[in-house]
DNA sequence: CCACCGATTGCT
DNA sequence: GCAATCGGTGGT
């Protein structure tokens, strides 16, 4: 008889083999724009010992380098934004409003201090426990939103600095075939005047693109 | 040490 | 429209 441990490896490589390969390093080490861009409709995978918990990257935003004012990298390298000063296809994870987690991919060459953020995903992998974690029932919520997304995935804290091109956590080359409507988040995050954060989305089956944000008081 | 603020969310 | 809630950040 089978050991469960291994039955369960045994899944998860077979997962793994439906889901494609992680993306290399090199995928992400671009401008966060080009990388944004290409993110979309991609698979973005958390295995935890819980399970794995999976969905398409339907909406992101580009925070371009330690000259874009709407960036936490914008005053310089600090404790809280180290990573985003690393190398490329690192997750920088950072704790806001006393209450939320976001996750961002670093891209660009070591030093540039340019990430994406990852705003919605449509569930795909582990729904159960994506309902679980964030306490709502409805696809349409369970991943909508920079801080629904990294509670689905049940991230926090531990997870800044992880290598994103490996598992526990990482982005498939696979562009599957999406099942329906992508919902984009409606909220408005960050407000800066002067230069706004590039955000891309899925609209359907349709790529947009535009200024995220609103003005500053 | 202290004060202010935030790449948000959910409820009124 | 606004409260929740606390680590990050910068100034004293």
């Amino acid at each position: 008889m089978r050991l469960l441990a291994d039955r369960r490896r045994a899944a998860t490589q077979d997962e793994t083999e439906s889901l494609g390969r992680p993306l290399p390093r090199d995928f992400y080490d671009r401008p966060a724009t080009v990388v944004a861009r290409a993110l979309l409709g991609r698979v973005l995978v958390r295995d935890a010992t819980e399970g794995r918990v999976a969905g398409l990257i339907v909406e992101v935003e580009a925070y371009r380098g330690a000259a874009d004012p709407a960036s936490h990298a914008y005053r310089g390298p600090t404790r809280r934004n180290a990573v985003m000063f690393g190398a490329a296809g690192h997750a920088y994870v950072y704790f806001t409003y006393g209450m939320h987690h976001c996750l961002n991919l670093v891209t660009g060459r070591e030093g540039v201090a340019s990430a994406v953020l990852v705003r919605a995903l449509e569930p795909r992998i582990g729904i159960d426990s994506m309902r679980r974690r964030r306490g709502v029932e409805t696809l349409e919520r369970l991943a909508r939103g920079p801080g629904c997304v990294a509670q689905a995935l049940g991230l926090d804290l531990a997870d800044n600095g992880l290598d994103v091109t490996r598992p526990p956590l990482w982005v498939s080359d696979r562009l599957p075939e999406r099942s329906g409507p992508i919902a984009a988040s409606t909220r408005i995050g960050i407000r800066v005047a002067t230069e706004r954060p590039w955000r891309f989305f899925l609209r359907g089956s349709r790529f947009v693109s535009g200024p995220g944000g609103g003005l500053r008081r």
